[in-house]
DNA sequence: ATGAAAGCGCTAACAT
DNA sequence: ATGTTAGCGCTTTCAT
């Protein structure tokens, strides 16, 4: 009557005791059938999967979690959804992960106090995610050094940190925004502007530096007041572009740190008159979708989310194993490299004469 | 020595009994002072929650989901999130459960075989969500079947279901699409386009009506070549403006089901050197982020993705709660409304003479 | 108001 | 190769 002697009964959902009963052996060949752990004879093997099918039965995680102390959850911590690159790098990272076996904990909001960051922290740790993918792009140290202090695994973008437990994604952003300078260059350009992201973060900085000797190789004189701040949104973009139509000396091409910013300088261009590309290139950076939908299309430099999530995943991977496995040493801090290209479409021309 | 004897030890991560012990008390005191249950006295209160501040203390979650059966996890399920409208609103859920205390599973792959949806119901059945929110605005008929069954309340947008367990959250469209209609007629326009959603989609289906009957309302004649099947995506949107300008008569105006559409359209007449809004007004629906950057800025009907995230968690709630204090009765599936209006902007204009 | 103890569903020794 | 059993860290009766 009472719940608790339900057990063996057909009542509710089925354990793995009712699996056990109904396939005629013990519990623990049932969980090794499921784990494909220790050789389980076929003949058990096959009853045991029956009795399975039979019931719709599938394992409890938390009790799984609980004993085992894996929980098979990875966290992903991501700078702005907003920013349609992000989406599609969580979805990717999501496809994979889940084809592994492993669930998600996304993080989405957006970043920007301490607080919380640090209740991210805390959802992860209570979760007891086994790795964490930080692609902020930035320098959370605060939240590295947490998650680190907790023996977690990391994978972060851009940046290295010297420590066992945490691999760093390198990005060759050297390759994509040297052959859009090259190609603004052979188009006639020497007046190249760039619109930077924020300074806090990692692959922003790496991007402008990239633009720096790449220009500078070219042989190009970029003034200062080419370079202006902008901070990785719509309006930013505006904004920033907005700053470079006031100048005496203007640029006749603007390379962006992402995309979006890209957006907003083709509608700051818009505004005032100036067509693209005939007045001016612009070249952006990510490839998100709807950079083949801007008026005119725009020419930017691609960096593929799968690549970059796969990289992150199987980072995260050898670490997450390696922890599990104590025959074996932890790897040392591994790098993977994601490439970027540019993409040619309709918002780069010859300058005026 | 083993690792079982260290439990009192100050290796490894505080339990349960660390706090207790640290605090000279039992590990039930422990367990009430966190969860706020029955009266524990200031006193032992005081000194279990120093306790748990000096050793920086947090309950496992697993441990706490297998024994109370309460997961305080919520799934959510969204369509595409390609479609920026889907990670606001994710963002915005997840920041309301956060701060009520549930994680969130969510699934924002691209939903299109039946193995996929089979794969995300299993996922939120092997975590034990306390409760889905359906945002696909889809007729996933078959994912509600199976949690339904499982006895796990939803909210679905759209669609409403005779089941006790389930919510529906009916988006008023026609007051957002009335507006846009007599917005048009109000400059002038008496042909109108509307380029249609996926028919598989509940909402694109309510959007449709909604135009027809304001168009009815208005003394319109929309003639049925005027309305087309598109697809929610940019390139669908492409596609079909493109069949728009095939037409012998031509539309002066087009709605779009969603802003996504609109973007395609606005490319496809800028492909067909027509002017926007000069030759053809245009108008989206959702308020995306990028409508205000689009050339040029797009009118469109907005739906808040707050209003929508919070209505979705607050029917959750309801259910979820009432399932976990026995004395209450299951509230009747509630319904939960959220507006929509017209946001003008730059894309509509009265028609050429 | 507090504590002792049972047991959530499972995995992993340890036996056989 | 299979079964028995001791917990994983917590919540929740049930005593007191």
């Amino acid at each position: 009557m009472s719940p608790r002697s339900t057990r063996s009964t057909s009542t509710g959902k089925p354990d793995i005791r009712t699996v056990a009963s109904l396939a005629r052996v013990s519990i623990a060949t049932v969980s090794r059938t499921i784990n494909g752990s220790s050789a389980v004879s076929d003949k058990l093997s096959k009853r045991v999967w029956q009795a399975i099918e039979q019931l719709n039965y599938f394992p409890n995680t938390h009790a799984r979690s609980l004993v085992s102390g894996r929980s098979r959850i990875l966290g992903i911590i991501v700078e702005n959804i907003t920013n349609p690159f992000f989406p599609e790098l969580i979805a990717s990272f999501e496809e994979i992960a889940v084809a592994h076996g492993y669930e998600l904990l996304v993080s989405s909001g957006n970043i920007q106090s301490a607080a919380q960051i640090e209740t991210i922290v805390r959802r992860m740790l209570e979760r007891k995610v086994e790795g964490v993918a930080v692609l902020t792009f930035g320098s959370e140290e605060s939240v590295l050094d947490q998650l680190v202090n907790h023996g977690i695994p990391l994978v972060l973008a851009e940046f290295e940190v010297n420590n066992p437990r945490v691999s760093t994604i390198l990005i060759d952003y050297a390759s994509g925004i040297r052959e859009a300078v090259e190609h603004l260059v052979n188009l006639g350009h020497r007046k190249i502007a760039y619109l930077a992201g924020p300074h806090t973060l990692h692959s922003a900085e790496t991007r402008l530096h990239c633009f720096e000797s790449s220009t500078a190789v070219c042989g190009l004189r970029i003034r200062k007041e080419w370079i202006v701040d902008a901070d990785h949104t719509l309006k930013g973009g505006e904004a920033g572009m907005q700053r470079l139509l006031g100048l005496k000396e203007r640029p006749t091409a603007v390379i962006c740190s992402n995309d979006m910013t890209a957006i907003g300088v083709l509608h700051a261009a818009h505004q005032a008159r100036l067509a693209v590309p005939e007045e001016l290139s612009v070249i952006g950076l990510d490839d998100i979708a709807f950079t083949e939908f801007t008026l005119p299309p725009l020419t930017t430099i691609g960096l593929s989310r799968h690549a970059l999530a796969r990289a992150a995943f199987d980072a995260l991977r050898v670490q997450v194993e390696a922890l599990n496995e104590p025959g074996e040493h932890m790897p040392n801090q591994r790098r993977f490299e994601v490439t970027t290209t540019l993409i040619a479409r309709e918002s780069t021309a010859p300058p005026k004469a």
